[in-house]
DNA sequence: GCATTATTTCGACAATCGTCGAAACATCGG
DNA sequence: CCGATGTTTCGACGATTGTCGAAATAATGC
């Protein structure tokens, strides 16, 4: 992943709508969602949200893909993965010694939420 | 993490320098850079510098100590755990059967960036 | 082909963001 | 105290972003 890609993507994520748009379809998985079940969740005109729909597609970072009339949306999973790689790539310097900072595996899983906050 | 952290935290990383200081601070560990180190490295006139920085700060991603004359930023790992979290969190719906495409573990390590880009 | 449903494109507006020089502030050495 | 060094604050500017109604484009059923 090249730097202008993790800036897009990140732009891309950086907004309440659409950060809220990504991880409902991170949460629905492979099969996605179209667009109407979006825009009934979130309560946004149309037009709004195709806006935001592109912002994370042209980042990369949602697939688009056509069922008959409707539009469906899908998190693409690679990149999201890239993008985090991305993020903490070469942590500290790469130093063994730094795992618990750099790569916390015993605490993404399901308990993060707390881990976070406790900063 | 809320939300609206989240935002903060993404909008404060969608930006080009930005994105290089924190990054730079990653991998600099928990020791640190000071503000002029960073400004000889991406070549920035003193006050942009200030500004990009604050906003990483406000935005929660790096802390600030001062040493004598000299401003110490670090990235807080915390925070950035957190964020990654927060995008990954209740992938495919929590299912087991994704976890290829929800925690490729075997794949952030080092290899990440190969298989982000076979999207 | 025509009405219906689902979604996108267009256009215009206000609001926010990024840049950076000049001046101010903080800290140190003497 | 004073000069030097490191960093921040202030201010102004152009550029980009987010919003959403109205009209246009797809795809379907009859």
């Amino acid at each position: 992943m090249k730097a202008a890609d993790a800036v897009a993507a990140l732009a891309a994520l950086a907004h309440e709508y659409r950060l809220r748009i990504f991880r409902m379809l991170v949460e629905a998985g492979s099969e996605g969602l179209n667009a109407g079940t979006i825009a009934g969740r979130l309560k946004l005109p149309p037009s709004s949200l195709t806006f935001h729909l592109q912002q994370l597609h042209r980042a990369g970072l949602i697939t688009q893909e056509r069922n008959s009339r409707q539009l469906i949306y899908a998190a693409d999973f690679d990149a999201m993965n890239g993008l985090v790689s991305y993020l903490t790539e070469n942590c500290c310097g790469g130093a063994s010694s730094c795992s618990a900072a750099c790569a916390p595996e015993a605490a993404t899983k399901k308990t993060a939420k707390k881990s976070s906050k406790a900063a």
